[in-house]
DNA sequence: AATTGTGAAATTGTTCACAGCA
DNA sequence: TGCTGTGAACAATTTCACAATT
């Protein structure tokens, strides 16, 4: 029975770990799981992968473990990833092109059905089908389309700009790719997938940061 | 006085943030700043940062605040920034080709060094002036080359081979973009960065993980 | 007067340990 | 017996609040 306690977000990111692993799981077709082969399959213990599947039901049997295709749908259904969504890249440089093509996007349901830029020699043009359009029509385009997801793909000084636009035609998700810290309401979800961070987390590693 | 307590990974990612903003102040010329400052500029409190700057010592004046230059240049050092790092892209994916053209990377002193694929349609061309070479020769390479830090992006099956090559050639920090855990030995660094799951996360909002 | 640096308190997240069930 | 579900204990992280300093 769900409980009401406030989700922490390492729960929800640790809810899609279990997801891929499910699935691959499914595909080998497996019936049952528990939760120490979950744990051992990443670096976790089987009490928190109890715990956290804990906060959205029971979805185990004592004894048992747990039906790995039920769960799998289960959590489909919490993460939201029983439906399709729609996604708007903007910006068709190295990151945006290389996202239009990642297989794995439409895999998972986001589909990208709209590519911005403001290079009027790549508007017109087209990526894997989808064509680019212009920026300058962005929040038109996006609301006509009903676009649930922009994926922000712009150099930096460009990014604020870009995500109010999105903000104003009523978008509530966004993906930064841009290595600058956004200003948006509380009620829009944004999510930083900076690279250079994560180089600069392993440099420090590298310098001892270890030990 | 550096403290010996253990400096958590979210205290690290901070360190990174404050880098960032500590160069733009840099570049506008501030002589100082405030610890109420710099939370503003992202999404924390002043105490927090003050808190993860005296992991690594003093750096402030009271009254006064940070020397902004001084600062900057202290967190490069900590995080490693103050030199360059020789960098190997395994993949010449999409992923991997927008990588090699990303010029933040080389900004910050991260040199990408070699690109390895399998395909001998792209083995011998070049990207960015850089060769493509055979990753049957990772191993080797990555000796030859000194190279400090190997991303994966290749698809997922192939993934934990080139990670344990890489690891067999000495590397001991991996940037990982395939949607797979590897398993590699706690000596060697790890970050994954895993695009679907951001997507996940920001899905898992829009379902109503929110309120 | 302003702002740092930091113990202590509060909060959040993880692990333990065991009752309860198949 | 095996494994889940969970309150309680524990650990880590964040925030508070204030003495110290310029």
């Amino acid at each position: 029975m769900p409980r009401n306690r406030r989700i922490s977000e390492s729960t929800v990111r640790r809810l899609s770990i279990y997801y891929r692993l499910l699935s691959g799981l499914e595909k080998e077709g497996a019936p049952t799981v528990s939760s120490r082969e979950l744990a051992e399959k990443e670096k976790l213990t089987p009490a928190q992968v109890r715990k956290d599947l804990s906060f959205f039901g029971s979805f185990g049997t004592r004894g048992l473990g747990y039906p790995v295709r039920e769960l799998r749908e289960k959590i489909a259904r919490i993460l939201g990833l029983n439906r399709t969504w729609n996604v708007a890249v903007v910006g068709a440089g190295n990151i945006g092109s290389a996202l239009v093509s990642y297989k794995e996007f439409q895999k998972q349901g986001f589909l990208i059905k709209l590519i911005f830029d403001n290079d009027q020699r790549k508007i017109g043009s087209s990526h894997k089908g989808i064509p680019v359009s212009d920026v300058s029509h962005l929040a038109d385009e996006l609301k006509a389309h009903h676009i649930d997801i922009v994926v922000i793909a712009v150099p930096g000084p460009a990014a604020q700009g870009v995500a109010e636009e999105a903000v104003s035609a009523g978008v509530r998700a966004i993906l930064n790719f841009a290595p600058v810290s956004l200003k948006i309401p509380a009620s829009v979800s944004l999510r930083n997938e900076n690279m250079s961070m994560e180089l600069e987390q392993l440099s420090y590693f590298l310098v001892g940061g270890n030990g």
